[in-house]
DNA sequence: GAAGATTGAAGCCTCAATCTTT
DNA sequence: AAAGATTGAGGCTTCAATCTTC
């Protein structure tokens, strides 16, 4: 039975606060979804897609897919595996290590982001930046980049950091 | 191919934003799913459990789960399915709409919150609450309302919703 | 006809096991 | 032995169709 002091935490202000989080980040998220459906994507394909085309050369192992993502490694080989069926990534084999797989983004991949962005932008400004002061937009990305390193702090290298070694990518 | 236009597009601000919002609600949703997956609970079967906890006569129709969670009519069907299977709630039927199923918590069902929510308030404490100065939380949780509200303006009511005044939530 | 709810089929993801390479 | 990647089995969710009740 529930008494007093679970009333107390069920009502609990914090649990009210990632309910919050999570209903602004669902919501967003499908709104996103709708477009992305209308390219023939989905918003886990979109993403790979997004993280190969900010990377140098354009081109990621599969390792660094799973670390990136929220997927397993088991989960970007089947992801991998559409978007290669759909001739917009291709696996590439690595000739200094032959344990992995670089995954390129093709010229067909290229064309579907170049296809997908203008729209997705204009949703994000739409649904999320535009709703907001720059004030309160950076204060807000400040608070959830404290959250992010500290949930997530493996995940902290964006697109700036080289995960691949030099040696590596160039003799790919 | 990516011309100039594409790439500013890539690198646009407004995307990093929303890996952020993402990456740190994913990031908070795992920390919080490991606590759960203790307790023999998936996400989403915590998530109606605390809906039915917080709902007058700790019942609410099939059709109310499906609006104030990210699930269809059938995804609801099937999660209430296994939180009856293992006790945690039960259907019970309306007796003036004999279309309308309710869910109601069972005293099993109450006894899995109490045990869980201690728990979970300290996950959220450590990250997410705690991390942020008053000011800040207030802020963030300002902002994410106003995206909350524009990009689900149908889900308005239930646990989302400050069952506590903003005061009360600033003095936490 | 519309609303509430359920079902079968299919797609997506994870877990554990496996294989290859280092 | 460890790292990178894949595979089979199983669970979860959605879509479309269906059923019942209003």
């Amino acid at each position: 039975m529930l008494d007093h002091v679970s009333e107390d935490l069920l009502a609990d202000a914090r649990i009210t606060a990632v309910g919050l989080l999570m209903e602004a980040c669902g919501g967003l998220v499908t709104r996103l979804a709708a477009q992305l459906a209308d390219h023939g994507l989905a918003p886990i394909e979109f993403e790979i897609l997004l993280r190969l085309g900010r990377s140098p050369d354009r081109l990621l192992r599969m390792t660094d897919l799973s670390l990136q993502t929220s997927l397993t490694s088991s989960g970007v080989t089947r992801v991998v595996d559409r978007l290669e069926r759909d001739r917009l990534v291709v696996r590439q084999a690595c000739s200094s290590d032959r344990r992995i797989s670089y995954v390129v983004l093709t010229e067909q991949g290229k064309s579907r982001l170049v296809e997908v962005l203008p729209g997705h932008v204009e949703l994000i400004e739409r649904y999320l930046t535009g709703l907001l002061g720059p004030a309160e937009l950076d204060g807000m990305l400040r608070s959830l980049r404290i959250v992010r390193d500290e949930v997530r702090p493996e995940a902290t290298s964006g697109a700036g950091d080289p995960v691949v070694p030099r040696d590596q990518l160039a003799a790919r």
